[in-house]
DNA sequence: GTCTATACACAGATAGAC
DNA sequence: GTCTATCTGTGTATAGAC
């Protein structure tokens, strides 16, 4: 799969996303009208996004906001109680999202390194598709209050235990060596957080994510791939699509 | 090398740092004496590390400062002209530390593979030693002036043409494996920055930085060796010390 | 729903006694 | 060198007109 196809599967979901907000909070903001409500979320996430990235969040003003918005002050607090909630509106809200993609791209009944392959580039790409967002919650979450910290590392660990589960199942079938599965599936992810962390460095030198997540794939197949088993399943050259 | 060697070799190092920072500022502070400047800065550098990576830097307020060092407010004023001066201080202080201690380590005269080998282990082993400056540097670095986001974005290129070197080198010598060298490079990186970014992770599972080194060192070598060079040059089974 | 004006708290920083 | 007391700016948040 190319990052073309899966943004386009992508984009049909996406505008929920802001709809959901609306209706999730509906009841803590002075805004009825969910047309108006909708666009203004968009217009205070993309913001958010902006200003966080260029200096955090604490060091993010509510007049920062109010002046990227064109919002006044009195208006972006009818949207949410507090500076704090609003942190947590985003943090949930994304959360939200990437377990419904994740849950729609895995398959599991697909043989293991299918599903290792899919797993790395569904990540990659979505990071690449919300970027901002898992920036946001890599440099915020310490922000957070406990339950939003819990919700954060709740989620790595569903991931790392995908992959664990993937090449465990990989190897009793014979298709991956025998390792320390847990490290492998935690130096996959660090892989694919250098992706969204550092985007900029790659973006400069015209590494596209296809690349990146190729080469990943790659890295990755060259330690757990058990060679032998490969070569009998795959006699000619199709490895690799 | 073992992460112990190596501590014990840094420690004798380490003691210097300190007074450096005091004869660095001295025209900038109050304090004359040099041995309360030392034991001070000691004090309020092992302050900051803590209160910031409970909640960064820019929400650690000077009056957290204050009652963790158990000095008051004016007194940190004479050691610094400002919290931005602070903010500069250690991240000057640390980067001359880190060159340092790569120089001292790093012999451009030994084989490629021992040259990656090592300086691999070097890096994960000094974020071990200094992690809090390591996490201080990556999470803070967007609060920096113009000139100190340059320094540490050159250090990490400094680095980086480090290893993309080495792997230049030993592909040339047949020792490595043809691949895109930057993009390696900058894998290993991530992988070393994980260790300084998730140790708390590796801590509850009982990894050590020794055992942690070893797995990325495995990662690396079976996606760059050339095995049958290696082969060649190391009949028995001697690899990997 | 959005605005302006403002309350109130708390941050960084300094003065000056000891 | 260190302290307490205090100044001054700025941040979050709200009240109430439109």
């Amino acid at each position: 799969m190319k990052y073309m196809e899966f943004k386009k599967i992508l984009d049909s979901l996406d505008s929920e996303i802001y709809r959901e907000v609306f209706q999730e909070n509906q009841d803590n903001i002075r805004i009825k009208k969910e047309k108006t409500a909708v666009k203004n979320f968009e217009k205070i996430f993309d913001a958010v996004f902006q200003i966080t990235y260029e200096k955090g969040f604490q060091a993010m003003t509510m007049r920062d906001l109010s002046s990227r918005t064109n919002m006044s002050l009195g208006s972006l607090y009818a949207y949410f109680a507090s500076k704090e909630e609003l942190l947590s509106i985003i943090h949930r809200q994304g959360g939200s999202m990437i377990k419904n993609v994740f849950a729609k791209f895995h398959n599991p009944d697909d043989p293991p390194l299918e599903q290792l392959r899919s797993v790395i580039k569904v990540h990659i790409f979505l990071s690449e598709a919300s970027r901002p967002w898992f920036y946001f919650t890599f440099m915020e979450a310490k922000n957070l209050d406990t339950e939003g910290r819990a919700a954060v590392l709740s989620m790595e660990e569903h991931t790392e235990n995908m992959l664990v589960h993937i090449l465990e199942t990989g190897e009793q079938q014979g298709v991956f060596l025998k390792r320390n599965h847990l490290l492998t599936a935690s130096i996959i992810k660090a892989m694919q957080q250098e992706w969204y962390l550092k985007r900029w460095k790659y973006k400069k030198r015209k590494i596209s994510v296809d690349d990146y997540a190729d080469y990943v794939l790659e890295f990755t197949e060259s330690f757990c791939l058990n060679a032998e088993q490969v070569k009998y399943n795959f006699p000619d050259n199709s490895i690799g699509q």
